[in-house]
DNA sequence: GTTTATTTTAAACGATCGTTTGAACTGAAG
DNA sequence: CTTCAGTTCAAACGATCGTTTAAAATAAAC
């Protein structure tokens, strides 16, 4: 950490403040004032801010998919090794967990749970196309388990019940960090562990449902 | 639609392009330029730029908010003369199914809807709060029919499963419009009620998972 | 200590932003 | 025809954007 602080001080400060204000509506003098870096000096180290907001991307979700991937294979090779077929929530358990887990790793990890909870819905393209090469290969191998799990649902309603449960995993994830939207006494979860027991049978059942 | 034609042509350039871009990355000469009309017109009609995108969202989702309230009113009032309690699945529908419905009334209804579907993920509290402030009466009247349809469900359970029922929503939303998230084949549904009849049992299921 | 390479800095670049201005145009009322 | 409110228009406002430049400061190698 002695040569490039300046690098790892405006990453985490452009982590906080696109998760805060969105990409576009951050600037990179917001960004280096609050890292208390020179302003050239994002050009210099990352070369633009479109590289910026894929590093930022990059350096937390590579780890947290290795996982994910990890944990969804070792779900897809104990139910072949059984000769039976995995649990649905033992696989959405393993694509979900690991971003809560992180999210409690660190005190300034939820910012970055928030970014990505509201990747999907980036309107601009430079943002969810980021998001998009790091996810999809997760979500592919996802898409493979639950399909084992329920081999007797048409693949393509299955197609949409995982995109039913994916915005609700996004949809949670970047509400953890900002005003509840309906009552002011149920929202402010200080263990998110706790969402995530509820969740988890929420988007479970969903994928059950009958036909 | 003789003179404030000019108003008309704005509204409708606008809420594309908010749609397609995000506000931020729109420009008011994008919006005029499209929409044929002088830069200036924007803020002679308008005031501002927060008040265009303001009167984007109301002049759609005040008439979709009435039906879908006088439905959830309907279906309480019902329930309440049957001594029966009201099924969440029609709630649902009441509260879903009204978009799904505006969506396929004109050809660019589609783009509004869109917009609506990401402006809860928006990170800038302006377009956010202008739907907030128009759908909070319509969460606040959902959340208490799904209450009398699912009695035996703690409140605090409750809210967070509309939470997730409407993260299901607001991305399916906003996902409609754009490219498929995982099978290129699965995902383009020309009549969105398809995925209505997909997205109800979803949310119902997972509504009334057991504890 | 001198010479390299790396990093930081202040200043400026051209472009674009939302908004304002004041004159030109429009069409119906007097 | 003249008057006048309503509308459009070109032009400019100051501010901010991402990026670039070249010099200054720092660290590393010899």
């Amino acid at each position: 950490m002695s040569k490039p602080d300046t690098k790892h001080r405006i990453l985490d400060a452009a982590e906080r403040l696109f998760a805060d204000k969105g990409y576009h509506n951050t600037s990179l003098r917001n960004i280096t004032s609050a890292a208390k870096a020179n302003l050239a000096s994002v050009n210099y180290h990352f070369g633009s801010k479109e590289a910026l907001i894929s590093e930022v991307m990059d350096r937390r979700l590579a780890p947290i998919n290795k996982i994910r991937t990890e944990r969804l294979k070792a779900i897809q090779q104990t139910a072949r090794d059984a000769g039976s077929p995995p649990l649905a929530e033992e696989a959405f358990c393993a694509f979900i967990e690991p971003m809560f887990t992180f999210r409690e790793s660190a005190p300034n990890a939820r910012h970055f749970i928030a970014l990505v909870g509201r990747s999907l819905a980036e309107p601009d393209g430079t943002v969810r196309n980021i998001f998009k090469k790091q996810i999809m290969p997760v979500f592919q191998l996802l898409f493979e388990v639950i399909s084992e799990a329920l081999p007797h649902i048409p693949e393509k309603v299955l197609y949409w019940r995982l995109h039913f449960a994916i915005g609700s995993v996004s949809h949670t994830m970047h509400c953890l960090c900002s005003k509840p939207m309906i009552h002011t006494e149920c929202a402010p979860p200080q263990d998110s562990t706790e969402v995530l027991r509820l969740l988890l049978p929420f988007i479970t059942a969903g994928m059950e449902a009958p036909l």
